[in-house]
DNA sequence: CTCAAAATCAGACAAATTGTCTGAAAAAAA
DNA sequence: TTTTTTTCAGACAATTTGTCTGATTTTGAG
């Protein structure tokens, strides 16, 4: 029910990033995609990295062929909204919109960004 | 220039909580608004963590009469800033927009919050 | 001034987290 | 059947976090 916050350390996120990037992927494409060697000891701390990431569930694993394929199973986007939430948990008594004020004043709009943002609030007028 | 990611545990925050509400105070104040009662070791918690907080730069203490007063030289809303500066960070390649974006898809507006963003648009209107 | 209460300070402590690594078992290939 | 890959289980130090203890200093009351 309540999707509980995600906690991704920076380790963890950089095994992620490049499942986002590379889509699914072995323990030794990752490996070598994050450090330039790929040592046996490095391979063995991505597993452990993919590992805990499993038991946050953001990754599933699956057997394709010779080596396991491990996949996201979380989006960026999904990420990003489950970082707002957090902090809106923390800060705004779980309230979002403060966050939203408050990038309004912070961001250089662009004109879609304010056509977009027109057209929330008309659609929030119901 | 740049300010670095403030990082501020949840023991930490709640301190924090109570000088943003009550303004500036002493650590005993501090400990028995944490707390209920308020006994010797919570008391040197308490002052752990304002300890913690001033390395952080989070707080300030000044020798009012009896006791020193601590007060908050963060805001909640510097807190919020440098909190989406470092979800940016770590997912937007710390781009802001894709905060703001998100947000506008999910948030549901009060009227004052509509009439604040009208306004923000517009000012950021050139 | 004397002294007990209040406030401050310095540091210890266990538990949890984080990134890394080792050594062996299991699976697949040569 | 060897040899190489891949997988698994767990150890490890360093850091973080919340809590606490024991002194030392300050201060107001008598």
């Amino acid at each position: 029910m309540v999707k509980k916050s995600i906690n991704v350390t920076e380790a963890e996120l950089a095994v992620l990033e490049v499942l986002w990037q590379a889509g699914p992927s072995t323990i030794r494409q990752l490996t070598n995609a994050i450090y330039k060697e790929g040592t046996n000891s490095e391979y063995a701390t991505v597993q452990k990295l993919l590992d805990r990431l499993m038991d946050k569930g953001c990754v599933n694993k699956s057997r394709e062929s010779r080596a396991h394929a491990f996949s996201a199973r979380i989006s960026r986007e999904e990420m990003i909204g489950s970082g707002l939430e957090t902090l809106a948990e923390k800060l705004c008594r779980g309230s979002l919109t403060p966050l939203l004020i408050h990038l309004t004043g912070k961001v250089q709009l662009s004109k879609s960004d304010r056509d977009a943002l027109r057209q929330l609030i008309e659609d929030s007028e119901q």
